[in-house]
DNA sequence: GGCTCCCATAGGCGTTTTCGATTCATCCGC
DNA sequence: GCGGATGAATCGAAAACGCCTATGGGAGCC
């Protein structure tokens, strides 16, 4: 039994006779008495009685008639629900945020995108580059926002921007009043630092090893969220992402003499399918920015990309 | 859309691949790529994610699993259901019959057949043979039963057996205590008669016209049940077929010195698919009459049909 | 680098579907 | 009754389709 007998069948049920079924499933009588002729053998009953000029179900063919017109509703259904897959925002975005991005970047905006596209039901998830990578290649998410540059193979990276690395110190700090600050004068600071794996951290050091300036670290957290407070305390000092100094209470923010910055963009799979809502979402990811460099031009540089 | 790419789909879905998926199908590795490439094609969508040695479900595929596995067991369900329905005692069978035997044959003995086939649905209807016949020929009944002979091409007797006609009469009447009546005893008689259209009443003036016998009827009903005690009060006597006299409550029942018939049979429309309830019904209308045969053999000669 | 595994592609084959033409049966009007 | 009209089944041919084997190419694994 195939779909198309089926629909054949259905349409000799509906118009009682098979030269106008023929007509309007737009085949020749014969192929659809053909057709019908198959299923009856099938299963080894008629399913219509010839009488003469008329046609008439059998029972058999009024039992398939209920299931047949509900199998095809069913086709037709999700037909539909592919298609408005494919050509309507609807479906499920999974996005990988590092966590020095995730709720600097990500979270404050995400609201919009989730009024823009409501349909769009957006999976979040916090991990570190190496394991949003993993999650890319293997399908768990469909977008990675993280620290470039990620050299991968399999992974296609899209700067969106970069943004100067800040120094944040505590309001009592002897530096505090300054306008901007040389990496060498904190090498000798109380530094707070990200733990081992997170890209920022590298980031940091980078930036340090290219100023020649070494130093111990005295604290290592998993978030600014514990850094900030300790910096306000003057319990030591940090180097922050622009991003995230609107979470740096009571603290001093200072640019560093000699600007250093860390690059933001997005990560996919090659050769991976891109889906509606992950266009839109992408799409917006440079809205926002384009917005935020207007705002706060100090901020960010936004890139210019294919 | 075809069923066949809809097996195949759910397959590599359950399999997670390609190659086992087409052992499992029974098809080579090639055939099935195909046609799940047709089916991304229709659709204009990837189903499956290649990622070298795994393939994964893309949101798509996703959708159309769920849909897909759905429709799958619908269609296998309703295989099932026609199969039940040509293999099993299942359906509905619509038995027309005559009032002169619906009330005397086939209710009396029907909980039997319900007992046997509770699965088979008995939809009655009663009608005399002229309308049984249209209704045979229409569909609308799929056999009926009735007083032979039916002289109508369409139409397919089958004779089931012979009852006498047997004279009524009231307990109190002078041929009460007579071990069988000439047909001439009973020409003054006041007669009381089915009315015009039932085939019985044709039975009557038959047997009557072969005796050389008239009279004049006095009253005419549509049922037996007020004739008899019209009867059983003396208000006149009456022809009634054998399988009647259970219910002439108070009459006298008497045979004719010369005994006439009539026939009583099936009818069916020629040409016609015999479902499993018909022919299970029809087999038991002989045993009915085998036994009762046996029971009441002054009552009925079976015959022997092909 | 070679091996294996897995999916995609290409070309050929057999079947199926489809078509137009025809035949057959029924119904209708004369 | 007897032709004409209508609707379905049948026939033979052509196109389409599904399936196969053989082959190619990419990814993972020693």
């Amino acid at each position: 039994m195939e779909l198309h007998q089926l629909r054949y069948f259905c349409a000799v049920a509906r118009e009682g006779s098979f030269t106008r079924a023929a007509e309007r499933e737009g085949i020749s009588q014969p192929s659809l008495s053909q057709q019908i002729k198959k299923i009856e053998i099938e299963f080894g009953v008629p399913l219509f009685e010839r009488l003469g000029r008329t046609t008439r179900l059998t029972s058999f063919g009024e039992a398939l008639l209920a299931d047949a017109t509900a199998i095809l509703r069913h086709v037709s259904g999700a037909d539909a629900a592919i298609t408005a897959l494919r050509d309507g925002m609807r479906g499920r975005l999974r996005v990988g945020a590092i966590p020095t991005i995730l709720p600097f970047f990500v979270a404050p905006h995400l609201r919009e995108f989730r009024d823009l596209h409501p349909e769009v039901e957006i999976v979040l998830s916090e991990d570190m580059t190496r394991g949003l990578v993993e999650r890319l290649q293997s399908g768990e998410i469909d977008v990675a926002l993280a620290a470039l540059p990620v050299k991968n193979p399999d992974i296609v990276c899209s700067e969106l921007f970069r943004e100067p690395l800040l120094v944040a110190v505590g309001r009592d700090h002897r530096l505090a009043s300054a306008s901007s600050v040389e990496l060498s004068e904190v090498r000798h600071e109380r530094m707070l630092l990200l733990k081992e794996g997170h890209c920022f951290r590298e980031n940091v050091l980078t930036a340090c090893t290219r100023a020649n300036v070494e130093f111990h670290s005295i604290f290592e957290s998993d978030q600014f969220a514990s850094i900030f407070p300790l910096v306000a305390s003057g319990f030591g000092v940090s180097l922050v992402p622009a991003m995230a100094v609107a979470h740096a209470k009571d603290c001093r923010i200072l640019p560093l003499a000699k600007p250093a910055f860390r690059r933001v963009g997005y990560l996919q799979a090659r050769h991976r399918f891109i889906s509606n809502p992950k266009r839109a979402f992408l799409m917006w990811l440079r809205d926002v920015t384009r917005n935020l460099a207007r705002a706060h031009p100090y901020k960010m540089k936004p890139s210019t990309i294919e």
